[in-house]
RNA sequence: GGGCGGUUAGCUCAGCGGUAGAGCACUGGUCUUACACGCCGGGGGCCACAGGUUCGAGCCCUGUACCGCCCA
């Protein structure tokens, strides 16, 4: 038998437990059809990415889910894979070529592409390293990447389907567009944020007299895309206006006054400018006024040649030299400072620029319904349960998804056109020449969106549209574990996605994490400069005190902040447990039988028993409930509090003595079923211990996990050992509160007028002195008459310590004098209670009987203290 | 403006109708031969505020005040 070190060394086992699993196959789900299956699909991280708290966060619950599951019996899948995060990766590769000096337009789109394909393969494979180091438990022989050619024939055939049934289109609207990655966004990769900005009130001069219109404005540039200006239909000064021309300032151009109800008569001055070609509310306008749309920017956020004056400058230089202008030609009224939302790209935070433009879009509304229903109708749980709402809310006011980008990195859109007679072809294959029967085709230029192939995810990654043995068997999966704050990037278009195409749920539940947040509860950004990495943190304290202390703070629902006080106190966990395996370890005889018990249990045999099947219950229901914190919580507190600081302190005299065959085989086995219960949670300490001890199965990840069984639950035993450990603690406390040295053995007298008490009392004589430190207990009716002992009350039981120095009399009766005060405000608050009529008439039978139960003990342990109390004079 | 959370011990959080809990921090003692990443004790809370329901309310209802997030 190996010794194992002093303290918990995590660096040196962590790396070689995870090969050791890998090279057992362990991972891959079994083969065999008779077992219930569970499978569980990744959400795939960005290819570009290194993991993060909320990675760690996330793949650890994943993983104490699928280890749990396969312990039980379970053909457990995990499927990990990465995602191909086209503008992410495309930056990434671009930033690669600018400093070898040139440029994905210089070398060219394939050529581009190759090398996006050749950072992948260089660089691609960090991230699932590092989950790796997390000590996830995934299939990677089923490892996938949404650019793979299966899942890119999802995609296409997703493509081909949606845009035959005309839930594809194409058009020109108003997008998001962010200047910096010169693409295309969607609704969702634009954040709003809160900008101090300002509100310019612009004069145009009305055509043909002296008179003017002052409109109000946040982006002042955009005044060179003015084709008109509006006012509400109930304002007064629009019927004095109603037909006139205004004079665009600084363009010169005559623009009409229009009325429509969608002016804001609060805001500004009441009347606004109508810009179509970049903003969305001004598009809709245009639309219904047939107004025509002039984009006056180009795709870096340059103003282009219909911007007069300004062609080729920024935007934001521009702002500012035509409010110069303006000035100067005395056209300025005022500027307000104001606050107001400004869209950022989410990837690079750059503002985003609405501006129309022709791009694809998906119509949502009628793949939408079905995804509400499915949830509705409870064939989809979504936990916390109030999460639902903000589900159904995005889903019943859904809006059409832009999924082209113009990007050079994802799937290109499976769509060609006839240079000869224009004809569009839409095909899951390329096409080699057009119904007219001309050969020369052009694709799209464009890719789709990332999240496009991502929403596919649960199904394309086992094999559809192929019907494969995987699909089958695997799909649907059970549990979709992410972040709230993809709910409706991912979570619902996936629901979409699997009803739509599978005609199934993508999975039957969703559990929804919180975010990590600093130790401030500030969210952790680079700008902040305020993250933490897994790294540091498995380095520190380890992957398993890491994994811990996240799955003990897993409440549905509720941030976590992270405190590394809180990891120091799971490495201490670590080590508690690492110690105690040592403590049992060197307690083995030489040839101990594996599982079998010789010898009959000592109490401390059936108690530690009795409370490990209640603790394996208890795990497996909060694990059914996906209440890790509930579960965790309870191991740690079984392990450290109970079977180390009593259990452990119970056997020690019998291992000393070599008397007790049963609990040396007890006490192996109930530590080797803590590290199974623990082991989801903290699978290498675990794993590693394991092997330590004697053992059937090749590794403790493949090992069946303690269902518990209420049968070998022995209530009498857990009684027992409550009373005993209320008395110990009453006993210590005594010695404490006087100073006594805890080297001192003392002398104890325990009383009790009942025989059965006394009875116990002797039964545990053995545990009573060996927990209290005493050399000698006697078991009595009635304390003895003398004056130099200390005493106090535990339950039935009174007892004294006889000291022949005791000197402070004085302090021992104010001690006693404080304990009757409290029995008597104990005693005075249940009699209030016992005397309300309505509660002895309405309260349940059961609570009734407790409270006079409770008011009989607290009655009779003041009667104690207060003879205690005579007794010292 | 609409929606969703939160407000419990110094800190971070459990508890969600019948005696207020944990971890850390604090504090007194202690290197008792598994562990000082330890051991044995201890202190600390009108459970945000105001009403209501109930025999009984951190827990249910109504309202208020702050704080946070999401959507317009």
């Amino acid at each position: 038998m190996d010794n194992l070190t002093k303290t918990y060394e995590p660096q040196t086992f962590e790396k070689r437990i995870y090969e050791s699993w890998e090279r057992g196959g362990w991972f891959a789900p079994h083969d065999d059809d008779g077992r219930p299956r569970f499978s569980i699909s990744i959400p795939p991280p960005n290819i570009t990415g290194s993991l993060h708290m909320g990675h760690a966060l996330q793949y650890t619950l994943h993983d104490i889910i699928t280890r749990w599951k396969r312990m039980r019996g379970y053909a457990a899948l995990w499927l990990p894979g990465t995602d191909h995060a086209g503008i992410a990766t495309q930056t990434v590769v671009e930033k690669q070529l600018h400093i070898e000096k040139t440029s994905r337009r210089d070398i060219g789109r394939e050529k581009f592409v190759e090398r996006v394909w050749q950072w992948k393969a260089e660089y691609g494979g960090r991230i699932t390293a590092q989950l790796r180091g997390l000590g996830s438990s995934c299939d990677w022989s089923r490892e996938r990447f949404t650019m793979d050619p299966g899942l890119s024939q999802a995609v296409r055939t997703v493509f081909v389907t949606l845009h035959k049934e005309g839930l594809i289109y194409r058009g020109e609207y108003i997008v998001n567009w962010c200047p910096r990655c010169q693409t295309a966004l969607s609704d969702l990769e634009v954040i709003p944020k809160e900008t101090a900005g300002k509100l310019y009130h612009i004069k145009y001069p009305i055509k043909g007299g002296k008179d003017y219109v002052v409109v109000a404005t946040t982006r002042p540039e955009t005044m060179l895309g003015d084709t008109a200006v509006a006012m509400h239909p109930e304002d007064e000064r629009a019927a004095l206006l109603k037909g006139a021309l205004v004079i665009l300032p600084i363009m010169n151009r005559e623009i009409p006054v229009i009325e429509d109800e969608f002016v804001d008569r609060e805001f500004g001055t009441g009347v606004v400018k109508v810009t179509p070609a970049h903003d969305p509310n001004d598009f809709e306008v245009g639309k219904r006024h047939s107004l025509p749309g002039l984009t006056i920017m180009d795709g870096a956020g340059k103003m282009n040649e219909n911007a007069g004056p300004y062609a080729g400058k920024d935007r934001f230089q521009a702002r500012k030299e035509i409010v110069n202008q303006l000035k100067k030609q005395k056209l300025l009224v005022k500027i307000d400072e104001h606050t107001h939302m400004v869209g950022h790209c989410q990837r690079c935070d750059t503002v985003v620029e609405p501006t129309q433009s022709t791009q694809w879009f998906v119509k949502m509304k009628s793949l939408a319904e079905p995804a509400i229903n499915a949830v509705k109708d409870g064939s989809i749980r979504i936990i916390p349960e109030n999460w639902s709402k903000t589900y159904f809310d995005w889903l019943e006011n859904i809006r059409d998804w832009c999924i082209s980008r113009q990007l050079w990195w994802g799937h290109r859109i499976p769509v060609w056109y006839c240079d000869d007679c224009g004809a569009v072809i839409c095909d899951v294959t390329d096409p080699t020449a057009c119904t007219c029967g001309s050969t020369r085709l052009h694709q799209d230029e464009d890719v789709l969106d990332t999240w496009f192939s991502s929403w596919l995810w649960p199904f394309s990654t086992l094999g559809w549209p192929e019907n494969t043995p995987d699909l089958r068997r695997f799909y649907p999966t059970d549990v979709l574990i992410t972040g709230f704050d993809i709910i409706f990037f991912w979570v619902a278009r996936m629901v979409m996605a699997g009803l739509k195409f599978t005609g199934q749920v993508p999975f039957r539940e969703v559990f929804l994490t919180g975010l990590i947040r600093d130790a401030e509860g500030q969210k952790m950004s680079k700008s902040r400069g305020n993250t933490i990495t897994p790294d540091e943190l498995m380095r520190e304290f380890g992957t398993d005190a890491m994994r811990f202390a996240l799955a003990i703070q897993a409440v549905p629902g509720t941030d976590i902040p992270l405190h590394t006080g809180r990891m120091k106190g799971y490495r201490a966990f670590a080590n508690k447990l690492w110690n105690a395996s040592r403590f049992v370890i060197m307690n083995l005889p030489e040839n101990i039988a594996g599982t079998t018990i010789s010898g009959e249990p000592t109490f401390a045999d059936r108690w530690i028993i009795s409370r490990l099947n209640q603790v394996a219950l208890k795990v497996n229901l909060s694990l059914s409930e996906y209440k890790f914190y509930e579960a965790a919580d309870t191991l740690y507190h079984f392990l450290w509090h109970e079977y180390c600081d009593w259990y452990i302190e119970m056997v020690k005299p019998n291992l000393m003595a070599g008397d007790s065959p049963a609990s040396n085989s007890i006490l192996m086995q109930s530590l080797r079923d803590v590290l199974k219960l623990l082991h989801p949670f903290m699978p290498f300490i675990t794993e590693e211990l394991y092997q330590k001890l004697p053992h059937d199965e090749p590794a403790l990840m493949v090992s069946r996990f303690p269902e518990g069984d209420q049968a070998a639950i022995d209530l009498d035993a857990i009684r027992e050992m409550e009373s005993l450990q209320a008395l110990v603690v009453a006993i210590r406390n005594l010695r404490a509160e006087n100073n006594l040295d805890p080297a001192r053995k003392i002398e104890l007298i325990c009383a009790s007028l009942s025989e059965r008490d006394r009875n116990f009392l002797n039964t545990m004589r053995l545990h009573i002195c060996n927990l209290c430190r005493a050399k000698s207990l006697t078991v009595a009716t009635s304390l003895p008459d003398d004056k130099k002992a200390l005493r106090a009350v535990s339950g039935a039981f009174e007892f004294a310590i006889p000291l022949s120095d005791v000197t402070d009399l004085a302090a021992e009766k104010a001690r006693v004098e404080r304990e009757i005060r409290r029995a008597e405000e104990e005693a005075a608050g249940l009699t209030r209670k016992l005397s309300n009529h309505d509660f002895l008439e309405k309260a349940p039978g059961k609570v009734v009987k407790d409270t006079q139960q409770r008011h009989r003990d607290v009655v009779a342990r003041k009667d104690k203290l207060e003879d205690m109390l005579r007794r010292l004079g």
